[in-house]
DNA sequence: TGACAATTCAAACAGTTGTTTTATACAATC
DNA sequence: GATTGTATAAAACAACTGTTTGAATTGTCA
């Protein structure tokens, strides 16, 4: 055993390297990233990327899903929400939780900003995650903003007012550079983060509700 | 003069490597784009880059400024709007517009990709972007949002509100690939980009019409 | 036309990349 | 205790990268 790193010392290579590699991936992306920065910080040899993950590419699949994983230890889908809840409760409580994971700037960042690679460049690991993570996340928010609008509601009309809610939620993820450079003194601490969750929110159920108040007016 | 390329046979070297790098660095990145590759497709020597761009990173700043213009040629800010419109007709412009920038499938989609990729890997050119082509564009969106709130809402509020419209549009853009595997049949034909500006304008104003109301009645 | 600059070209350069090889150290098994 | 399989190490490999070189070609203008 080789005692190295002072910080995780006690770990087997190939563990070293993987969580080195989560960091690295979601810093430098894909492309940008070479095996011997990875190494270099996982004190590791160079070979030992190609010895427990066959390859580069490899390695990069075995990421996405350790990422995936570490984020859903931390923000379980529903988060601490009891059940009797209202559905005014449910979607504050999603959106906080899909902002909390966006703007954790820890260690859990990761799953964001791999998310966000893979938009650009997407690799197969792309349609497990949707289907193991994205699309349940989806229909979850899709039967909260069914109930708001009233069971009889066509599918469209939720669909395209779950992609409202959600995509002001991402927002501040993928276009955080451009954000920043808009608005330099704005900072986004827990406080912030639950202010912007309340006006998402609120922002949302009053265009849920003026949709509603038409819907009845039709019929 | 070397009639190679039979699509655009009469181009000088220099516009002919920047009409290729265009297109390979909106698909490909900047970093994954090889210059060989652009030469290729342009039918140019490799040695073209360095004499006309200085480098290859010279080329993708020249690329970014003459996509902008590109754009900025096709889709003009004020889409065809009379002077007399009413905020609401504004904002359903503004709304069409962005929205038309973002899903055109033509030689114009260059753009939106570019300034996809500065989000992820943020070069100095954003700088300038953000400044002389973004700037202008959320200040206009604040502006009918401002008047639609009316004028003594508090500035935040504006804020929050313009970022919500913005990322309902800019949503399409970000997480296609997602979009795509969550609803594989979804088309984007120009009437459906019309009908998603019709959706995302009605929900914008609706929830600002929540907004003003609770506003009204706070006073 | 002839001289001069601008442009294009093939070839080579120097550096980095992911990967493989070969050898060695360790632990468990017979 | 020899053997076997696993793990790590240094070095070398082959391919590819952006860039430069120097000669050949083209265009321009006196």
């Amino acid at each position: 055993m080789y005692i190295l790193n002072p910080a995780i010392p006690d770990l087997k290579t190939r563990q070293r390297v993987l969580e080195a590699a989560v960091e690295v991936f979601a810093e430098q992306g894909f492309r940008k990233t070479t095996v011997r920065d990875i190494c270099k910080r996982a004190h590791a040899n160079v070979a030992a990327i190609n010895y427990h993950f066959r390859d580069k590419e490899g390695l990069y699949t075995a990421v996405l899903q350790y990422a995936h994983q570490c984020a859903c230890e931390k923000y379980p889908p529903q988060l601490g929400l009891r059940g009797d809840a209202t559905l005014e409760q449910r979607l504050q409580a999603f959106v906080r939780s899909l902002l909390l994971r966006i703007f954790d700037e820890g260690r859990h960042a990761w799953h964001g900003k791999l998310l966000s690679r893979e938009m650009f460049e997407p690799t197969q690991a792309l349609d497990a995650l949707v289907e193991n993570n994205i699309r349940p996340l989806a229909q979850q928010l899709e039967s909260i903003v069914s109930g708001l609008l009233g069971a009889r509601t066509n599918s469209e009309l939720v669909r395209l007012c779950t992609m409202s809610i959600v995509s002001q939620c991402v927002f501040y993820h993928h276009a955080r550079p451009v954000v920043n450079r808009l608005y330099p003194n704005q900072k986004y601490t827990l406080k912030d983060v639950d202010r912007l969750a309340g006006h998402i929110t609120s922002f949302s159920l009053g265009a849920i509700k003026e949709f509603k108040k038409h819907l009845v007016l039709k019929k």
